[in-house]
DNA sequence: CGGAACGTTGAGTTCGGTCAATGCATGTGG
DNA sequence: CCACATGCATTGACCGAACTCAACGTTCCG
């Protein structure tokens, strides 16, 4: 089943620039597996034996303490975890589950950890690939310690808009409580966030989001190439 | 004056594995530096031009937007700052300042970049490096996100009594603005926290802690390995 | 002897979370 | 096709955690 995806694979910014020889070691242990909706993937604490690799769908990282949960990141296709943790081979620090129906490639976390040490090319690309996990985890700090609510969904407003080809209407991607998570609030606050930002240039009709001053949102969101 | 701390470098993790040539490499082009207190080392948004070590003092990083400032990492003797930046060539996310008297090593970030092509066992210590500072990023979220402000100190008191050899009296090793700070709270709100933690089981008397219950402190703290 | 920074305490405010009620859309079984 | 259940979104009332501002005591240092 692996057979099907080998290109979609081979293409993955992680395995682009491995020797052929490389890439065989690293997909030979490996499988890709479909998930249902609501899937837990991973737990915290667990060791971690495979390398994950989203091929399709959608992945929330989550992590729970005496009963509170709070959602770290969102990954889509293309995206990998735990790099970290397989490198190291520590436990997760954190859960996974699918939002949506998901397609995964699970390569064993020895064989990374074997390729790693021979082939430089993978190396550097494991190298690349855990530095800009690291810049995103550090941007998604400063955006929920340094803004407000109203502020976060603005900004996340601008990248969508751009996303969209700078429409200034388009829907939104996600539902409106993934996007709360997402962004470290609850849909309540999203909700109110949302109708605060009537007074800077956003229209919202159910996930149908109009912008009807782009200045006006920009000077309020003040986006950052730091942050975003 | 690199030469009379070039064993101290030596024994660095990230050093301490790479060849004999690699590490001329590294030290030739690098000097090390003593800092004032309150030196601003680094500014984010500036290009990442050295890979920066900490030998001796401490020093903060900090991040800022809108005139809003936070407070990210503390750091030690031995700790580097800004692997990610000076791997992928990309502007620093975090500004640097020393908060005492500080030595540090500053790397050319080329030169990282060139020994890292050519020593695989350099490139092995850079993925080590990077991927426990890329977990300490995600602890320090789920510490910050998952815990109250009573919470995050009851632990870090708890870190800080195994660190002075589980004696049931001992003094804090920074002052409390630093630990405010650090732990994402104001001097205030941690006067406070000291205030509460009095039903905990620890009693603050200045600088000076004395557990008188740790029991009690534990059970309060719940410390997890996952995020401490 | 001031002055400066730190630390503590109190009062008031803000931001965001919780709870509850309601509307709306979707879907499922009879 | 309807009846009902389920889940999402919105809104209001309330609450709690943490920040701001202000006052004041302490310590340290020139």
């Amino acid at each position: 089943m692996l057979s099907r995806h080998i290109d979609e694979i081979r293409a993955l910014p992680l395995f682009a620039q491995v020797s052929e020889a490389s890439f065989r070691d690293l997909t030979r242990g490996a499988y890709v597996q479909n998930f249902p909706p609501r899937a837990e993937l991973i737990t915290e604490g667990d060791p971690a034996d495979f390398l994950h690799v989203v091929i399709s769908g959608c992945i929330e990282m989550f992590a729970s303490w005496q009963g509170r949960e709070t959602s770290l990141f969102l990954l889509g296709p293309q995206d990998t975890f735990i790099l970290a943790a397989t490198i190291k081979d520590r436990p997760y620090l954190m859960s996974a589950r699918t939002l949506e129906k998901s397609r995964l490639i699970m390569i064993p976390s020895e064989d990374i950890r074997a390729v790693f040490e021979r082939d430089s090319d993978f190396a550097k690309a494991i190298v690349s690939e855990l530095a800009a996990c690291y810049r995103g985890a550090i941007k998604g700090a400063k955006n929920l310690r340094l803004r407000t609510s109203s502020e976060r969904i603005a900004n996340f407003l601008l990248k969508e808009y751009h996303a969209h080809g700078a429409q200034e209407r388009f829907a939104l991607d996600f539902e409106k409580k993934r996007i709360a998570t997402f962004l470290g609030m609850t849909r309540e606050n999203l909700s109110r966030a949302f109708a605060n930002l009537r007074n800077h240039g956003v229209q919202v009709d159910g996930n149908e989001i109009v912008i009807t001053d782009l200045d006006k949102l920009i000077a309020f969101a003040r986006p950052d190439p730091l942050i975003d």
